[in-house]
DNA sequence: CCAAAAGTGTTGGTTTTACACCCATGG
DNA sequence: CCATGGGTGTAAAACCAACACTTTTGG
């Protein structure tokens, strides 16, 4: 049956909030085409390997870590996007909190966190996949519980108001942001705070963690953000 | 590089209203595995052939029609999705009007269009396919545009509002549907009528069509239904 | 003149937005 | 006691959902 046999990836963008911006995990080509460019983590689908195994499998080589959340994105198959040969690449993205800190890198390829913001020439069509990952984040921001995988088990609502603002790149408005995540209730208070927040004082924060597997009901679909223009077609 | 070199397949989800019913484009497989069940067109990636060219031509091999929306769903790839070997498959859908008519079969294969909501034993996982298809289609009906593509240029609005019934399988309200779309501004009056829409008498109805490469600005999101429990995670 | 389908507005309820001050703590 | 960030309510506007009758045509 199979008369033409392609070559199979999985290229993973994996996003972190850290220093107040949003990180993208990036590695520096050792080897050519693009040699020295940056790119997003990537490999080759083994043959008996699921394709969420390997883009799992990606990961942990470049993070540790196993159960964070990993969403596939998109494949992109253009003849020409690998100059060597045909290359298609299954795309995913995967959001891991920041406390989690890089591998030294297995072979020896240099390994770092970029702001989304401000990216550097990216090798193939990398930069197209991390635009399309970002677009894709910060939608399902606007309607799903995707955001509470950037933050630890507990934190701040403050916290978790400021991860949403940076990633949708806007303000948001405090009471209104509070306001809407407890009545959808998908947090629940915990007895702890939090003194000083970050750089000196303040009152303490009361630390919140999300109810795993809670069903929220929700009146509509923008569950916090304000409306915006729909380019059609 | 290459170590393993895997097959890859283009499986589409074809959609048509056709007899006041949502139908999906299904072929009756000639060879094992599953020979005799229902399947959705598909079949390898060459390799010089981009993914989306590869689908386009799947659905033109079966119903000669090249400018329809097509789009890209997901990429199933678990090991043993097909007995004989690994494949993978990246899926499409697409929707195509009512007056198209379907190709005598090259390979003698049996084609025939079938309701979406009574479905006979399918191959392989594409069952899954097509559920995960209709989710997808549903969803982009309700902010985006592509119910046209399911009709005729021009069109009534009863026609445009049962096309949406179909598809989202619920009864939408006559005045607030024709509200938002005109506001909306997505279609433009023509100055012809059809008269007795179907089977009979009745007031002839104004043909609109929609205004290609219109921009609409929306207030929110929820283009034409009510509000609805989203389970989250 | 009857049957059939097209076409058309209003109201009440809900949701969304905008907006400013007091509170608790550490230094 | 002051600087810092945490925490809280309300009112106006926009939006959404529900609902019934008149118009035009063909037979």
């Amino acid at each position: 049956m199979g008369l033409d046999r392609l070559a199979v990836t999985v290229d993973v963008g994996i996003f972190s909030l850290r220093a107040n911006d949003l990180k993208v995990l990036l590695i520096r080509r050792a080897a050519p085409p693009y040699k020295g460019r940056w790119a997003i983590p990537g490999g080759f689908v083994r043959s008996d390997e699921a394709l969420d195994e390997a883009a799992r499998r990606e990961l942990a080589e470049e993070t540790g870590v196993h159960d964070v959340y990993l969403e596939q994105l998109y494949t992109f198959g253009e003849p020409r996007r690998d100059p060597r040969e045909r290359v298609i690449t299954v795309t995913y993205f995967a959001l891991v909190p920041d406390n989690v800190i890089l591998r030294a890198g297995d072979d020896a390829a240099e390994a770092a966190w970029h702001s989304m913001y401000a990216l550097p020439e990216l090798a193939f069509d990398h930069a197209d996949i991390l635009k399309y990952a970002l677009q894709r984040l910060r939608y399902k921001l606007e309607y799903t519980i995707v955001g509470f995988e950037l933050l630890p088990n507990e934190f701040t609502l403050t916290e978790l108001q400021t991860a949403y603002e940076i990633v949708l790149g806007e303000k948001l408005d405090k009471r209104n942001f509070r306001r809407r995540l407890l009545e959808a209730g998908i947090v629940a208070e915990t007895s702890k705070y939090r003194a000083g927040s970050e750089k000196g004082q303040g009152r303490p924060a009361r630390l919140y963690r999300y109810k795993k597997n809670a069903v929220a009901e929700f009146k509509g679909w923008r569950l916090f953000l304000p409306a915006r223009q729909v380019i059609i077609k």
